[in-house]
RNA sequence: GGCCCCAUCGUCUAAUGGUUAGGACAGCGGGUUUUCAAUCCGUUAACGGGAGUUCAAUUCUCCCUGGGGCUGCCA
C-alpha cells in the first residue's frame, strides 16, 4: 500500500497529524508498502520557516520515518528522495498549472474574476437570506471572448472547478462506510489561487494520483470535501484512491483538539518528557482497539494489530492521565543499563560527580520504577551527590510513633549496629542484615527503625527503601548523616 | 442557516437480536511494605429519548435530542 502524509509547514506537528500519520505509517509497513511525506507549502502567508524541518524531525522522533518523499538526510537536514518528487508542493507550481489547464480545456473549471470584496459581500447576503453562502457562478456566464479580454489585460482571477450540480456523489470510506453527497450542496472550489498556487483541492488530487498514493488517511474534517475530490478524480479520468478518514481529537468539552485547551503539538509532549513509545501507544488507542484487552504495544506490535476495520467513528477525548500510565509503564520497560545511559548526563549536568560514579547503574535502578520523566531524575538522587538538609522534624514521625526525642536515641542504636558492618562488607546483604537483627533486638518495629534511618539519609518524605539508600552510600557518609543527630 | 458525520461507565473502549453489558485509565476500598512509588486483590460507574420490526432490542429501521466537523483565493 502507498500511503501518505501531507503536513503543511505552518507550525509544529499536531497530535492528530501525529496519529493520523501513525495509522498511514502502519499500513504502509504492515503491507510492506511504502509511506511518503509531502510537504504541502501552498499558502505562502501562513507558511513558518523552518516548520517543515521540525516536522520531519518529530516524525522521526516517534519513529514513523517516511519511506519516501522529505526526509532527514544522514546529517540530519532535510532532504527529499523517491522517483515522483519534486515533494515540494511549492515546486510542483508548473504540474498544477498543466492539470487546470487540462481542466479547463475539458469545461470542468473556469476562470474567475470576482473580488474577493464581492464575494463577501456576496456571502453576507446570502447568509441573510439564511442559504449556504456558495460561489454564484457569475464568472460561468462570462463569454469566451470577455474571459480571453480580461486575461489579456492581466485582471487577477482563480481557477474554479465546475461542479455537476445535477449529480449525486457516492463514496465508501474505509472507515466511515457508504457516504452519499448531493452536486447541488457542493461549493465551486477555488482549484487556483490568483498567486499561481493550488488549493488544496487540487494539490491533494493531483499529487496522490501522480505519486501513486492508494490510500489516503486524514482527519474526519476533511469528509465533507470528499465529493470534491472524487469529481476531480473523474474530471482528470483518473481512479481515485481509497480514502479513510480518521475521527478527530477531541478536549474535554468535545470540540475539535485546540491548542486553548490542551497542549496540542507533539514537541509539547517531548519536551515534557514523554517517550515516544508512550505517546505512539496513547494515540494508537485512541480511535483503534486490538479487539484483545492488551493495552502495551510496541510499535512492531502496532504494526502486526492494526487494522482499519477497528478504527471507529467518533471522536476521542484525550485522557492524559492514561497517558501519564503508559508512560510509567514504558519507562519500566527501559532495560536497566539502558535506563541509567539516559538519565546520567542529565544528573551530572547537576551533580558532576555523578559522571565518574562507578555505582551509578545501581542508583538509578532505584528510581527507575518510581519515576515518570527523565527530567525528575537529578532530583530523585541528589542525596548521593550531596549532603542532604534535614529536619528533625522529617526524622520524627508521629505515625511511626517517633517523637523528637526518640531521634538520638534510635539513630545512636543504628550507628552501633551499621559500626559493626567492615567498610569491605558494606553491601544490601550486609546492611539488611545488620539492621534487621537490630530490629529484631531492640524490639522496636521495622518503621521505627528505618524511617529515620532513610530520613537522615535522604532528607526526603518519599525516597527508595532505606536498606538500598544505605547500601549504596559509603559506610563513611551513612555514619556522618547519622551522626549529627545523636548526643 | 445549509451539508456531512457521530452517540456504551467521568475518559479510552469491547461485545451481543437473548450476557450478571467485559477490559483499561482515573476514583474508591484493601493486601504487601520502613515512606512514596511500583505491585496485587476487590469495588463504584454506562447502553441519550421515543416509536417501529421481533417471542426478544443496547444491538436492526425511523424520528427526536445532543454533540461535532465543514461551510476561505487555510490546510
Amino acid at each position: 500500500m502507498r500511503t501518505r502524509f501531507p503536513p503543511s509547514p505552518t507550525g509544529f506537528l499536531h497530535l492528530g497529524g501525529l496519529r493520523t500519520a501513525l495509522f498511514a505509517w502502519l499500513l504502509a509497513r504492515k503491507t510492506k508498502g511504502t509511506f511518503t511525506l509531502r510537504i504541502e507549502d501552498t499558502d505562502k502567508t501562513r507558511e513558518v520557516a523552518g516548520a517543515a524541518k521540525n516536522i520531519v524531525r518529530t516524525l522521526v522522533w516517534a519513529g514513523l520515518s517516511p519511506d519516501e518523499g522529505v526526509m532527514l538526510d544522514a546529517a540530519g537536514q532535510v532532504t527529499e528522495r523517491g522517483e515522483y518528487g519534486p515533494y515540494h508542493q511549492s515546486k510542483r507550481l508548473d504540474v498544477y498549472k498543466k492539470y487546470t489547464d487540462q481542466l479547463l480545456a475539458s469545461r470542468h473549471a473556469y476562470h474567475c474574476f470576482c473580488t474577493s470584496e464581492r464575494l463577501d459581500q456576496m456571502r453576507k447576503a446570502q447568509e441573510a437570506r439564511k442559504q449556504a453562502p456558495m460561489y454564484d457562478r457569475t464568472c460561468l456566464e462570462l463569454s469566451e471572448e470577455e474571459v480571453q479580454k480580461r486575461l489579456a489585460s492581466g485582471e487577477k482571477h482563480v481557477i474554479r472547478m465546475k461542479v455537476p450540480r445535477e449529480e449525486t456523489i457516492c463514496v465508501t470510506d474505509e472507515i466511515y462506510g457508504p457516504l452519499v453527497f448531493k452536486g447541488h450542496t457542493i461549493d465551486d472550489q477555488v482549484l487556483m489561487k490568483s498567486d499561481g498556487f493550488p488549493t488544496y483541492h487540487l494539490a491533494h488530487v493531483v499529487d496522490d494520483h501522480l505519486m501513486k498514493t492508494d490510500m489516503v488517511n486524514r482527519g474526519e474534517e476533511w469528509l465533507s470535501s470528499l465529493p470534491k475530490h472524487l469529481l476531480l478524480f473523474r474530471a482528470f479520468g483518473w481512479e481515485p484512491p481509497r480514502y479513510a478518514h480518521v475521527p478527530l481529537l477531541l478536549n474535554k468539552d468535545r470540540t475539535k483538539l485546540s491548542k486553548r485547551q490542551n497542549d496540542v503539538a507533539v514537541e509539547d509532549y517531548i519536551r515534557k518528557g514523554y517517550l515516544p513509545e508512550a505517546l505512539i501507544n496513547f494515540l494508537a488507542l485512541l480511535g483503534w482497539n486490538p479487539g484483545t484487552t492488551q493495552e502495551l504495544f510496541s510499535l512492531q506490535e502496532l504494526i502486526d494489530a492494526f487494522s482499519l476495520d477497528r478504527v471507529h467513528k467518533s471522536g476521542a477525548v484525550l485522557d492524559l492521565e492514561k497517558l501519564d500510565w503508559l508512560q510509567g509503564q514504558w519507562m519500566r520497560k527501559i532495560p536497566v543499563q539502558e535506563f541509567a545511559a539516559r538519565i546520567k548526563p542529565l544528573v551530572a549536568e547537576k551533580f558532576p560527580a555523578a559522571s565518574t560514579d562507578s555505582k551509578f547503574s545501581e542508583r538509578a535502578t532505584l528510581i527507575q520504577e518510581r519515576i515518570t520523566f527523565f527530567p525528575e531524575a537529578p532530583d530523585m538522587l541528589s542525596y548521593f551527590y550531596e549532603t542532604p538538609k534535614v529536619s528533625l522534624d522529617l526524622i520524627a514521625n508521629s505515625k511511626q510513633k517517633i517523637s523528637k526525642e526518640d531521634v538520638p536515641k534510635i539513630l545512636s542504636l543504628i550507628q552501633e549496629a551499621l559500626s559493626r558492618v567492615s567498610d569491605a562488607a558494606w553491601s544490601l546483604r550486609e546492611v539488611t542484615t545488620a539492621l534487621e537483627s537490630l530490629i529484631a533486638t531492640s524490639g522496636m518495629k521495622k518503621g521505627q527503625i528505618l524511617w529515620p534511618l532513610r530520613a537522615a539519609l535522604t532528607g526526603r518524605e518519599y525516597s527508595p527503601g532505606a536498606y538500598e539508600v544505605a547500601s549504596l552510600l559509603s559506610k563513611t557518609e551513612v555514619l556522618d548523616r547519622i551522626k549529627k543527630w545523636i548526643v
